[in-house]
RNA sequence: GCCCCAUUGGCGGAACUGGUAGACGCGCUCGACUCAAAAUCGAGUUCCGAAAGGAGUGCUGGUUCGAUUCCGGCAUGGGGCACCA
């Protein structure tokens, strides 16, 4: 009777040749069946797949194949996000070319992958780092150009002034470049930008048809998008205040009801008013260069003190000419958005309450709550930023908020100066074009030329690709096509005469905002075969970390409109259905602070616990860890966990199952390998199981029992089967597996009788049913043990290839149901009846109840609430 | 700082649309098998309490017959903030 273990070692791999043998993940364009389109993010290819990928590929995967059970025709393939710094990195600090340390990754991290046993159409594959295909985003970035949809502008990067480099933010660390050390300054560059924003609107409204995607999602891409109805105002330079070429500043504001407790003007550093007093003033000069330093990313700038210069210039208040306020100049305002300038109302904005706690400006409350008293009204320390009724606002007093919005507008709207209204309305969107150029080597070069005659020349498409040189090297600071002994020269394709490359290449986000669509036809000579990309279109699962919840999804959803309007696809959305899985994180280990701070892997280190104190050694040297914050496991960071530990000594179908196991799959989980033993468990379990009933089960024919003793055997796996399907279509991963341990516990007394021969024949095929059921359930999740479990009990065929069982109606319906009775709310007693027992029944039964008559204690309930199926509440 | 999310036993977590809190797994305890161990099987396992019973879903206040679930405030942790991908 004793079977073998299950040894995966050996069942992986020839499961896996068998499935590559009979092409049973390759998908065919023009298969009849209704398509189905699964993609996980593609992977950076770093070198060496972590936990985090394992968790996306095998949810993925469970969604492919199980779509697949179900009749679809699926497309699920993979490739690679592979132009970004860290290769540049890698090439600065180990003399590899870039191209050579990705492809290698590459390789490594897809043998990795085909470990996995994940059903990937593996013919399809690319790296965005192909020739192929940036060749074909350079011919999508020459018909944006043509549709307007690419500009160039002014715009600031970090600049390294020792290593004489740009850097990214990630690079500036409190305000010093991660390598020289040196302050960084900002300067401005002209610049690639496409024109996301003339999308603004569309992006916002059709977040609304995006049902599939989770709620957070579209309201994080709803906040930054960032669309605010509101006035721009002009207010008049007074006359006797510092002396300006200027004559007005036009602020937007959407609090143009709290016009009245206005009590200073602030502008960006960089805002023209604020380049013409630097010219002439080192003080406030000297200001602006302190906020330029600031570095560009929002975060730091808006953490950092809020703080502000007084100008001297004074401006007239809109509504009444005689009042002046001052305009400073301030660190928290920003030049990209609105115009630049704000007026500041501290009593309805914390931001401007503690500036002008600061600077010594007045504090006027000019709204307050419905039920407040306007007399003792007043505001010290917390502004009041909600709704409410105006006070101490002249003609607005007892308005509400939004009357007094429109009588506001309405008025300058009116007034004249210099023959334009003082006031507009506008529409304003906090969304900023995207900024594509990158001073880099490892991206897709910008296909333009510059002409000295003829400007900027597009490269003919019959020019495509741009290829990157390899002959490139980084042991000098800098942009490697930018010193290239001969690229970037060139002859004009239009004139002829002598002109250089651009040698800015494209924000790697570019690179992922298409690929999708270029799987559908990966072979087309254009960006896309417009009938497969719109076939295959929109990809119906789309599934990755939460992390790209806002830039990465909108970037995609603005190149598919794009596309579209370049003729490559007829759909805006690319993403019907979207699940954002939660990312595995981890501790970080570190030695070495600021600069030198240098990050260790989980498996270099010890964690030792001495007086309850966790503290970390280095293995090898016994130095001292710091040990870090948990983060998402990153390869810049290093705290990563590499699968191959756990597939090696209990298999592939093991990990999947056990990743899948537990933790919802939305949800963030803390690496920790306790419980990977109960997944392999499981796996020996159910093979044991199944093996020794095997040769039983292979004589006889699968038959839901109907009646009698095998009838639970029937209801369980039925009711399993039912319940698993919605699990997997909600991609319910940690339910599905809770569902399959608790069918096993059920299903073992009955297979051991099976196995022992003890079983009557109704049994037999009642269990010879449930184990078909059973083995399709966990194929997507273990495919490998499917295979080899189905083989042994006499199965035709692949299961890779089988279709999803259907479930028996009768055997799922309950008939009877236990009903928790509740007195006042606390449960106390059960009470089992027929499932179809109307309301006076269920009552009258319940207060039969011993338990509901020992409270009552022959009095009267005062209340009996129930609940139809659900539950019974008695009040006393 | 701003936007989004999470918080339930020793641990991961379950609880459908407001209706039995702790399914399932891990760990632990006890038992069976064994010369012994591993593997396996069985029983128990939120906390307090001998029990009866009581308390309990980060904290706090509210709505409700009834709140892990809805609303207000707070705390802690995580993600994003436009050049990490």
């Amino acid at each position: 009777m004793a079977t073998e273990r299950y040894n995966p070692r050996d069942a992986e791999q020839r499961w896996q040749q068998e499935w590559e043998k009979n092409n049973v993940y390759k998908t065919d364009n023009d298969d009849p069946r209704e398509k189905y389109y699964v993609l996980e993010m593609f992977p950076y290819p770093s070198g060496r797949i972590h936990m985090g990928h394992v968790r996306n590929y095998a949810m993925g995967d469970v969604v492919a194949r199980f779509k697949r059970a179900r009749g679809y025709n699926v497309l699920h393939p993979m490739g690679w996000d592979a132009f970004g710094m860290p290769a540049e990195n890698a090439a600065m600090e180990r003399g590899v070319h870039p191209a050579a340390w990705t492809y290698q990754n590459i390789a490594a991290m897809k043998a990795q992958l085909k470990v996995m046993g994940l059903s990937l159409d593996w013919s399809r594959e690319f790296a965005t780092c192909d020739v192929e295909y940036y060749q074909r985003q350079q011919h999508l970035f020459l018909d944006f150009l043509e549709k307007g949809l690419v500009y160039r502008k002014q715009s600031k990067v970090n600049w390294d002034p020792v290593d004489h480099t740009v850097l990214a933010n990630e690079q500036v660390i409190d305000g010093r470049g991660w390598r020289s050390g040196a302050l960084v300054e900002q300067r401005e560059l002209t610049q690639w930008f496409f024109r996301i924003t003339d999308f603004s609107q569309d992006l916002l409204d059709s977040l609304d048809t995006l049902d599939q995607w989770p709620e957070k999602v579209r309201l994080m891409q709803r906040n930054w998008i960032g669309r605010s109805e509101g006035l721009t105002v002009r207010w008049e330079i007074a006359e006797g205040s510092q002396k300006t070429a200027e004559r007005e500043i036009t602020v937007y504001t959407t609090r143009p009801d709290t016009l009245f407790g206005a009590s200073f003007l602030a502008i960006a550093a960089d805002h023209p008013l604020a380049r013409e007093l630097s010219a002439g003033n080192e003080t406030s000069a000297a200001f602006c260069d302190e906020c330029r330093r600031a570095g560009t990313s929002l975060a730091a700038l808006e953490t950092a003190e809020k703080k502000g210069i007084d100008t001297g210039v004074r401006v007239k208040h809109p509504l009444d000419a005689s009042w002046e306020l001052p305009v400073y100049i301030a660190n928290f305002v920003l030049m990209d958005y609105g115009t630049g300038a704000i007026f500041g109302c501290p009593s309805g904005d914390q931001r401007d309450l503690d500036f002008a706690r600061k600077y010594d400006l007045p504090v006027v409350p000019v709204v307050m709550p419905k039920d407040g008293d306007a007399a003792t009204f007043t505001v010290e320390n917390e502004a009041y930023i909600g709704d409410g009724v105006m006070i101490n606002s002249r003609f607005l007093d007892g308005l509400s908020t939004e009357e007094a919005f429109e009588r506001v507008a309405a008025t300058l709207e009116k007034t004249l100066i210099g023959n334009q209204p003082q006031a507009e309305r506008k529409v304003n969107f906090r969304l900023r074009d995207w900024g594509i150029s990158r001073q880099r080597y490892w991206g897709c070069p910008i296909p333009v030329i510059h002409c000295e005659d003829c400007g900027i020349v597009p490269v003919p498409k019959k020019d495509l690709p741009v290829k990157l040189p390899d002959d490139v090297t980084f042991d000098k600071p800098g942009n490697p096509l930018d010193r290239h002994p001969t690229w970037r020269h060139v002859a004009c394709p239009h004139c002829g005469k002598d002109a250089r490359r651009e040698t800015d290449t494209m924000d790697t986000f570019v690179d992922s905002s298409w690929y999708f669509a270029r799987f559908t036809a990966p072979w087309e000579d254009n960006p896309t075969d417009p009938k497969a990309a719109n076939h295959w279109l929109p990809v119906d699962q789309y599934i990755g970390g939460i992390e790209h919840a806002i830039l990465h999804l909108l970037y995609s959803r603005f190149f598919t409109r794009a596309m579209k309007a370049a003729g490559h696809v007829a759909l805006d959305e690319p993403f019907k259905g979207l699940f954002t899985q939660g990312m595995v994180v981890h501790e970080t280990y570190s030695r070495g602070e600021g600069a030198q701070r240098e990050w260790i892997t989980p498996a270099e280190i010890r964690i030792d616990e001495i007086d309850g104190k966790r503290r970390a050694v280095h293995i090898e040297t016994e130095e001292p860890i710091t040990i870090g914050s948990i983060e998402k496991m990153s390869k810049s960071k290093k705290n990563v966990v590499d699968p191959d530990d756990i597939i090696g000594s209990y298999g592939a179908d093991t990990a999947r199952f056990f990743v899948l196991s537990d933790s919802p799959p939305d949800r963030d989980v803390i690496w920790s390998e306790a419980g990977v033993e109960g997944s392999h468990r499981f796996v020996q379990r159910t093979w044991r199981l199944i093996s020794e009933a095997a040769p039983a089960l292979r004589q006889a024919e699968a038959k839901p029992a109907k009646s009698g003793n095998a009838l639970e055997i029937s209801q369980a796996a039925h009711r399993t089967l039912k319940a698993v399907g919605a699990d997997y279509e909600k991609l319910a991963f940690n339910k599905a597996v809770a569902r399959l341990y608790e069918l096993v516990n059920a299903l073992a007394a009955p297979l051991t009788e099976v196995a022992g021969g003890k079983a009557d024949a109704a049994t037999v095929s009642a269990a010879k049913d449930a184990v078909v059921i059973l083995i399709n359930m966990f194929a997507p999740m273990m495919p490998h043990l499917a295979e080899e479990c189905w083989r042994e009990i006499g199965g035709e065929g692949l299961i890779a290839k089988g279709a999803w069982p259907s479930f028996d109606a009768d055997l799922v319906a309950e008939n009877e149901i236990t009903l928790p009775v509740q007195i006042n709310g606390k449960k106390r007693a059960d009470l089992t009846i027929a499932r179809d027992a109307d309301q006076t029944a269920v009552q009258s039964a319940v207060l039969a109840l011993e338990a509901v008559q020992a409270v009552l204690n022959g009095q009267n309930p005062k209340k009996i609430i129930v609940v139809p199926q659900r539950i019974v509440n008695v009040v006393v």
